[in-house]
DNA sequence: CTTAACTCCGTAGTTTGGTACGGAGTCAAG
DNA sequence: CTTGACTCCGTACCAAACTACGGAGTTAAG
């Protein structure tokens, strides 16, 4: 199934996963790129397992994990350590739990601050300001 | 009702506003807060409309909205630009409300991903791996 | 053989909201 | 008049995930 395998420049590679030579540059300083060998004053290849790796490193990255989360989550990736990996997802979605919980605190008081915003039309001071001054707390 | 006007040294206001006297100074040189005159080679002195000045930056803060976005607030605050206060409180609504949706879609996928992981106990590979590197998507 | 495109590598800058440090000046108490 | 606490000010540093730059080497095409 290897279509063109150790073939591709960094140039080439960068755009088959679809970020900048200087992301994949920046991937091997963090060690979650490995540096292929440079035959000798030449230029390093790459091929499509390099590829694989970085929509990985990119798929994690979109479910919010950091780059350091992902190198851990690449040491499992032969795919034995299963537990280890839904751990680390359910500590991941804790996290995002509890992201929301606050965010949506947020949303109900910053509604609330438009919608006294909109009923007060008439009056002088502006209930936003004024909450904010007052110290308007989030929950 | 200015108990002690012009009277705290800056320790004493950080102390007050409840930071510290670094995030004062960050402050001023993020030019969020007046830097008062000082008399002649002495020490600054600040009052408690300082103190209401640094505890409306936290308020908004805790709301989601960055020093940038404050420091157009602090220029509203005079009160009576309540349309303006409410375009910005508006904006900032929709903003959080466009996280809340990333994240509901990051939570559902992350919880799937989970449920999956539980079910596959006996097979050899593990889906979130293999969910990761099949380039999962977020929604 | 030249030239353009590309690679290699190190260093430095970006953003956000601060924290840390160090030398010098100032102020109040004793 | 000295001591200790505090202030002033500039500079550097932190995380995170890149992005930018510049000079030198390499490679492919014509």
């Amino acid at each position: 199934m290897k279509a063109s395998p150790e073939n591709l420049t960094i140039g080439a590679f960068a755009r088959m996963a679809g970020v900048t030579v200087e992301s994949i540059r920046f991937y091997q300083r963090k060690r979650l790129l490995p540096e292929p060998a440079r035959p000798l004053g030449s230029i390093r290849r790459y091929d499509e397992t390099d590829v694989a790796r970085v929509k990985f490193i990119k798929s994690a990255q979109r479910l919010g994990f950091t780059l350091d989360e992902v190198a851990g989550l690449l040491q499992l990736d032969d795919g034995t350590q299963c537990d280890e990996a839904r751990t680390i997802a359910e500590q991941k979605l804790a996290e995002v739990r509890g992201k929301l919980q606050h965010l949506r605190r947020i949303e109900s008081t910053l509604k609330q601050l438009v919608a006294d915003c909109c009923v007060s039309q008439g009056r002088i001071a502006c209930p936003i300001i004024n909450s904010l001054a007052g110290g308007a707390a989030v929950a």
